[in-house]
DNA sequence: GAGAGTATGTCAGGATGTTGACATGGCGCA
DNA sequence: TGCGCCATGTCAACATCCTGACATACTCTC
């Protein structure tokens, strides 16, 4: 028969559940007074980088759901931070691209994710870093690094 | 001016959550084929670890709010999992324990999940192990580990 | 002993995310 | 060419979770 899980102290599964939760609640925070939610932010720094992405693309790349993507981006263009498309170019995928009003929004939110960031691993030394972010990716990768369907 | 986030596939958070997510989706797909989901399954295993825990101990520990756990409790007992004291011995905390069904339930999903654990970190020596664990609870200590409000 | 401050349990409402489904548009293969 | 297969966009229904609020009970301080 197999072992259970044993002490959760000594479990990394935990302690990454735990680390993520306190990422997500000091980005929640962090992000409020700008108006924005983390999935939100998240589909604007992937366009930032990658702009011309489709909404699957973007849910991939934030970890949500087609549906979920689909929400956040009628809020984004409501909003006028973002341009979609109305025509597919190939495919039936809508290029979607940050506005001028998106990228001075996304430039607020990304040094206040920035200062998060460095807060958060801040004891660790760029080596450090980089192995865990590694370790990380080795982790996510074990596991088929899925998105949700 | 603060600088904003870099590429993503440099950034330690975006790998964290990469990782937590693939973890959630490998676990809810593990937990699916026995009736529980991810915070019911995290209920299950702080009280066998802690028994007598309360409500709002358990919410801490599971990174759910109060009232999240509260439904999965009211769950979880309906369905004979637990017990929970109808009176409180101190303070308004009630103690809750697992059932002998719950125990049975718990040892099930306890050795899907320790697989799915197993599987994850694979590639890593046990010192390398220990070592993600430390860096990722330095970096949750770092944040403030703080749970939803 | 009285008060503020904190922690817990619980209820109601709303925001968010997911599951399921369907239609449409490429791509590969016989 | 025709067929199956997959990816995408979108809609509706449902589940989940959080926010806000209130009552209760302990603790600490004066």
């Amino acid at each position: 028969m197999a072992q259970g899980v044993g002490d959760l102290n000594l479990s990394v599964g935990y302690a990454l559940k735990q680390a993520a939760a306190a990422l997500r609640t000091a980005m929640d925070a962090g992000l409020r007074p700008l108006g924005l939610t983390v999935p939100q932010y998240a589909c604007l720094e992937l366009l930032r980088q990658r702009p011309g992405l489709s909404a699957a693309e973007l849910a991939r790349g934030a970890f949500v759901t087609r549906q979920s993507m689909h929400a956040v981006l009628l809020g984004l263009e409501e909003r006028g931070l973002l341009t979609r498309a109305s025509t597919a170019t190939r495919g039936r995928a809508l290029p979607t691209e940050l506005t001028e009003a998106g990228h001075r929004v996304l430039a607020e939110a990304s040094a206040v994710v920035a200062e998060i960031e460095r807060r958060m691993i801040r004891s660790l030394s760029v080596a450090e870093q980089q192995r865990l972010r590694a370790d990380l990716a080795a982790c996510a990768a074990a596991l088929g690094d899925t998105t949700p369907r």
